[in-house]
DNA sequence: CCACTCTCTGCAAGCGCTTGCAAGCCCATT
DNA sequence: AATGGGCTTGCAAGCGCTTGCAGAGAGTGG
């Protein structure tokens, strides 16, 4: 007990000068606590409760070995006494280490994310970390400043989702050998770690399903431009085609945003052409449901009349109305794979960058059938 | 520049005692080096670049008053050139204040609380904080222990989304003037500054527009129970009926989940009474869908057959399937006016505490219309 | 020309914690 | 009984930054 005062007050000393430099610091310290709001226990007070010294609370709150049985059991009950709550602030500053990971990404309201998002949260505590999460709302002159500030010693690691081009902080990461991971980025990303979806393989599988069906006239409603993903999922819908023959017809190919609303208006453009297609796939699920409106509206049967093939398969695509036919993309998993990967390069961040490409798989219900009518190619 | 040297020097040394340690201590500062992966310019790669003080640098950092124009730009550009960023940790732990604020919440994937977010993301930017977001996935264990975290010394502030009950740790934040705000939180908070949308009242005002309307057997398929807007809205609906005279029947009102499948469920329940309602009320815009679902599966056409009225005025409710008519919460509001009042906390954690009440809106849409068989009370 | 007031800058202390080093302790071994 | 070595513990230094205080210039009025 009185070893604590002297803990302290060697504390508060340590490099003082003059008489009146100690009363100026009692002053200080004075107005410290009173702009300080919330003055809660330190290990210092825990230190002085059990009457040891501040080091071996720290050790006590780390559990490190080499503290004997009886002392820790003192210890901690001092800081059950006082609630004592660990500082987390200052033990990153001090560790250098805040075991807490960033994910960064544009929006998080969408179903396609948010699935991404609960595999992430999930991996983030078992391996317990915390989750820093930042929306940039599409603001892309204050992604680079979140890095920054998020690298500079608010997360240990980066979890990234970002469109196709690689902005510049990327390479300043890479430089530097900061742990971080891209999520669903599908395109050129040299000397990063990435998972994505096997967009291109999957989508092939998908058309490739569509023609074994019967399906001549595919429209294709493809993604937003600047997504990665976009362009392998096309580049699946030409192999395919090509695979089986069929010539690509550009008026069959709209572009769409993955959005609902888009998926509507994009699948009215194509029914209304001469020859519209016997069959639509789009990019998302959520714009296959803006195809079924379109597909309702126009009184087409589906699948009789319209057959319509999503991508991501989620939740909602069981239930909400027709249950419909789509690519899965195991979101979820994405999301745990992401992050393993990150805390492995949080353990050792020199290793060679690896592409985790996930396996998509055709999930067929209700939404697909062959065509009613054979198409005049 | 030589300065810099002896500034570093004086830091270093501060307190040291014979030339061993001061070898050891060299020795230390390599091993700390090496253990430190990103070795980043701190304020005082700046200071020696710039030839000023390490002070003079954090003040241009935090745009003080009394620097010199001149030395200003001298440190800026020295700061360009190193490409310093500041520790926010280092920040948070000497200043007690980190510009961040938290969110904590159960679950963020559903398109309720994913319109609130969007609202406190905004205001929280606007007021040039950070966001600090935290699931707890109805772990109400670590809820505490986020909470403990978080308040201390993680954030400044707090937005807490909460069920009924107010947890322990509710009352600790409050006995230590912790500024932080509960979000929808439509029960008694002795105390607390609270956020929520007038459940009630909004009810009551929809409930009374499908009397008006002519229908007499009125469904109230209910929230989560444990959620106090639940509650509210059922006194709404009773108040109403009340008022109208309507004797309140059990059989009329099933507990819900705000879900959409138990929204479908609860729905066929009603629709296969002896005497079904002729409308029916939901906690939800989401469980609405599900009524939707129910009512389409069941023959019935709406509104002519059966009105359907939900609560939220999600975007969905607007372009999915049937245009819905719905009680809207001003949701995107709720999360700003949360933000301000928490800011306002954050300038003076003494002030009395607030409950604010969003007013509702009765948004009137295709599924509700006059009965189109007159039911016999 | 001096006292006085502003403006500007530097120093020291400290935020709450981690961690290398060293010293003390205790026990087994020779 | 002396030595060695493994446990325990304490001390000091430092993580990168903020901030009160004091001292140094630069004006300004008497």
């Amino acid at each position: 007990m009185t070893t604590s005062g002297r803990i302290r007050a060697a504390r508060s000393l340590s490099g003082s000068s003059s008489a009146r430099s100690e009363a100026t610091a009692t002053s200080i310290e004075g107005a410290a606590l009173a702009a300080r709001r919330h003055t809660r226990p330190t290990i210092f007070d825990v230190a002085r409760v059990s009457g040891v010294s501040y080091s071996t609370v720290s050790r006590v709150v780390n559990g490190h070995a080499y503290v004997r049985e009886s002392t820790r059991q003192r210890v901690q009950a001092a800081m059950a006494e006082l609630g004592y709550v660990a500082h987390v602030t200052a033990r990153a500053l001090a560790s250098g280490r805040t075991q807490a990971v960033g994910l960064l990404a544009q929006e998080i309201d969408n179903p396609f994310f948010s699935v991404v998002i609960k595999g992430i949260d999930q991996e983030v505590s078992v391996a317990g970390y915390d989750l820093l999460l930042c929306t940039t709302h599409s603001r892309r002159e204050k992604e680079a400043e979140y890095v920054a500030r998020l690298s500079h010693g608010m997360v240990d690691g980066l979890l990234i989702v970002l469109p196709t081009r690689l902005p510049e902080y990327v390479e300043h990461l890479r430089a530097e050998q900061y742990p971080f991971v891209l999520i669903d980025h599908d395109s050129d990303a040299p000397g990063c770690n990435v998972i994505n979806a096997a967009n291109r393989d999957g989508t092939r599988a998908g058309i490739a399903y569509l023609i074994e069906l019967g399906h001549r006239r595919i429209g294709f409603i493809s993604g937003r431009p600047d997504v990665g993903a976009t362009h392998e999922r096309f580049a699946g819908y030409q192999a395919a085609l090509l695979e089986a023959g069929i010539p690509l017809d550009d008026r069959l190919v709209v572009e769409g945003d993955f959005l609902e609303s888009r998926g509507y208006t994009a699948a009215a453009d194509l029914l209304s052409l001469a020859q519209p297609p016997t069959a639509i796939f789009t990019s998302s699920d959520v714009a296959a449901f803006g195809v079924l409106g379109a597909a309702r509206d126009a009184g087409l049967q589906v699948p009789r009349d319209l057959s319509v093939l999503g991508f991501d398969d989620i939740e909602e695509a069981s239930y909400r109305g027709a249950a419909l036919s789509t690519i899965r993309q195991p979101l979820r998993e994405m999301g745990r794979v992401a992050v393993q990967r990150l805390m492995s390069l949080l353990a050792d961040p020199s290793q060679p960058a690896i592409r985790t490409v996930m396996e998509t798989e055709l999930v067929v219900r209700q939404t697909t059938a062959p065509p009613h009518r054979v198409s005049s190619t």
